[in-house]
DNA sequence: GAGCCTTTTGCCTCAGAGGCAATTTTCTTG
DNA sequence: CAAGAAAATTGCCTCTGAGGCAAAAGGCTC
């Protein structure tokens, strides 16, 4: 296709779209948001770092192999690769969501206004207080770690974010924090509720600690 | 890749794996269930009927365009096609040095992930650039000063923040933002495509009031 | 057996994947 | 600002393999 001298190619020819663009781009993000430079990416992957800045700036597209090591090495899906639109291809509905509760010993502070769609707040978690709950509520999350080292663990995967790190993701996703350093962590914290289903995002209870 | 002569090609040579080998016997079940004929889909895909039956039996793979298109046609994602376990992408963005340039005179950066209801960026802005533009768009907008003295037009108040403090407001609020100094202003933005009716700002310096 | 429909295969072409090495650009550092 | 190092891009080449066409198998029904 694509070629076909003769070819009117039925509807939709230019398949060449937004999809393929935005790869290149995205491709770019992954590998700087992992400080990685062109050739050290390169190998890791098993590609020339000379291919892999072509794949970057759009002037070639990969193969399927290499699309799929690509989406591998940068631990995301070849769906994430392309922006597609993440279509959930099961209807099936997962185990019932967990109800949030407390975890003590967190000081928090709102950083943005109450009542809204959109919640800010800075978050200074002191060392050994374990968040031992896991959460699971609906809407996105998005936290950025302001001094220290944290401890988040997103589904079964722990990953340790330093300062000026940040992450983001889905809510449902079940997760917990924990400092990882000795005088706690502080942070931005940032959620949004799309449906509030009353489970408000309980941070705080126990005793706030200053700061 | 695939092909380097001397390649040692990195960890994980081979990506022909499960996901490309199920890729044939998805698109001959997508097919079947649609019940089209190699011919009729083939034309509805824009390919030939003998190149569809190959990659069908999996003796060819489809170059990206076409795996878009195979998608498109049979309403799944590629990520579908391919039996891609939902890799949710990378939460974790690591922090790091902000592009410059980018969008007149701001340098910037990505701190969450692409594609979501939700953006969160680290932005650089330089002094003296002024931005001229006042936006209006619905959602809702956070933004914390990481560094340096931010100047927030919102309606026909300026507010001046400070190191550590935030604002919060609705993005149909007409405003724009400056720095107030030398240096320019390092600061957090968040923003997301919901409605919130309203609009106020946070003023709040140092770490904090409880709750 | 002959017609008809669908799928597979042989064979060819040529675009383009992907490597290498040289060049340019960017970042450091004196 | 020049010198050097590191990173990114580009020129050029090779050769795989995508993808088309047309002929050759199966599979039906009559």
């Amino acid at each position: 296709m694509t070629t076909s001298p003769t070819g009117p190619s039925a509807p939709g020819d230019q398949f060449d779209d937004q999809e393929v663009a935005g790869l290149a781009a995205r491709l770019r993000e992954h590998r700087l948001s992992s400080r990685l430079t062109l050739e050290v990416a390169a190998a890791r992957i098993g590609l020339s770092p000379a291919y892999l800045s072509r794949l970057e700036t759009g002037r070639r597209q990969p193969s399927l192999p290499v699309l799929l090591g690509l989406a591998r090495a940068y631990g995301t899906s070849v769906s994430g690769l392309l922006g597609e639109a993440m279509v959930e291809p099961d209807p099936v509905v997962r185990g019932g969501a967990i109800e949030p509760g407390r975890a003590g010993g967190w000081g928090y502070r709102r950083a943005g206004a109450p009542g809204r769609a959109m919640q800010a707040l800075r978050v200074h978690v002191p060392p050994g207080v374990q968040d031992a709950v896991v959460r699971v509520h609906p809407g996105e999350e998005w936290l950025y770690v302001l001094q220290g080292r944290l401890k988040l663990t997103l589904g079964d995967r722990v990953h340790v974010l330093a300062e000026g790190d940040s992450a983001h993701f889905d809510s449902l996703t079940p997760h917990c924090i924990a400092a990882d350093s000795a005088d706690g962590v502080e942070l931005l914290f940032v959620h949004t509720l799309l449906q509030s289903p009353g489970g408000e995002l309980c941070l705080g209870g126990g005793p706030a600690a200053p700061h």
